[in-house]
DNA sequence: TCGCGCGTGTACCATGTGGTACATGCCTGC
DNA sequence: GCAGGCATGTACCACATGGTACACGCGCGA
């Protein structure tokens, strides 16, 4: 069945990369031949589109988890989407994203549509939170970027260093620096949120 | 010379990436031959090497122009550096980093080496400037980490959806946070500085 | 039982690849 | 002038690739 095909072949690009990988290795890898690959996919970009799509979806499924829980305070909704998103579970799809992401940057044939919403849908249900607690459209979404790009940036830093105690301890530093400054800029008539889930 | 075919090289690499990118069609588009690229660099592997340690070089290099001007305001020196670092004559070399950064993800062959100092080498010299904020080693290690996951996050945003406003938007709101609660957290005995540049 | 669609595997092809043997030219030191 | 080293180009090789023609077998409806 093409699914089952298409759920191996995600799992094992998830773990060692996409770049270079040939339909006959991963035929084999998988068990199968080259043939079934091309058979089902039609041919070789038509397999990496199927891959990237479906981890779109994976990626967007998390977006709607990280919107659920409103019963826990900024900080603690932070805290708890940081330990979701960075679990080491997740890393190999993050690595996938990253790899795919970074080939996309040359808009490279196939990978153009990746790049189309990796930004703007995200934006929406976090600058979503930014409202509820105050924010104006624009300042609830100029936070939502900030707070995806710290999120990007310091997984990144996470899976290249693997230095969990140290990019925890940067995570913990910007939920600090918005907590903090929440007081202070709320006095303002104008409070930061940034709730990252 | 090697060196001039390296930096024709590096230009080409920058503007049309690296992934699938073949000695011959490298060869050509420098007007000379593929052989010329076996003769001086060993092997493809061996110029794939040398391209991505160049870029390093020169990635270092923006690291220290980074801690030089002191005169400026942290927010002033943000600022700066944010306006140095995203200015669009330098997006070849950060799409290069970034796509070959997602490939070293995955630990292939030639781009383990490209992980090593990765975040390490930065977070000496933008840790100095917190600290001479007053912050302790370790806050301004976590600073430091933090201010570098935040430009490489927007960075990333930059690259992607190559909207300068959202992107500008997003910086700015992060040197508000910053400046806005330092008073605040200078008052409890520790200033967050964050002086990414 | 037959026919047929579909999934699967084998064998093959044209092409592009990295690497290399060999020839040529160019430049420098004697 | 010339001899030797080095850069460069041409031609070739063995190999891996993506794609495809063809064969086989299984399951299902008529």
């Amino acid at each position: 069945m093409a699914q089952e095909l298409l759920d191996a072949a995600i799992g094992y690009v998830a773990a060692n990369g996409l770049t270079d990988l040939s339909l006959r290795r991963l035929a084999t890898e998988l068990g199968t031949s080259h043939r079934m690959l091309s058979h089902h996919f039609g041919s070789k970009e038509g397999l990496w589109v199927a891959i990237i799509h479906e981890v779109e979806q994976r990626q967007l499924a998390l977006v709607d988890q990280m919107v659920l829980d409103r019963s826990l305070s900024p900080a603690d909704a932070m805290r708890a989407w940081w330990q979701h998103i960075s679990h080491p579970s997740l890393w190999p799809n993050e690595r996938l994203f990253f790899e795919v992401y970074g080939q996309a940057l040359h808009r490279r044939a196939g990978t153009a549509a990746l790049l189309d919403g990796i930004v703007e849908w995200w934006l929406a249900p976090i600058s979503a939170a930014g409202k509820a607690q105050g924010l104006s459209p624009a300042d609830a979404r100029a936070s939502a970027r900030l707070a995806l790009a710290v999120t990007r940036g310091l997984l990144l830093d996470l899976l290249a260093t693997e230095d969990r105690a140290g990019v925890d301890a940067a995570m913990e530093r910007w939920i600090a620096l918005n907590t903090r400054s929440q007081g202070q800029m709320a006095r303002k008539g104008s409070r930061p949120s940034v709730r990252p889930g």
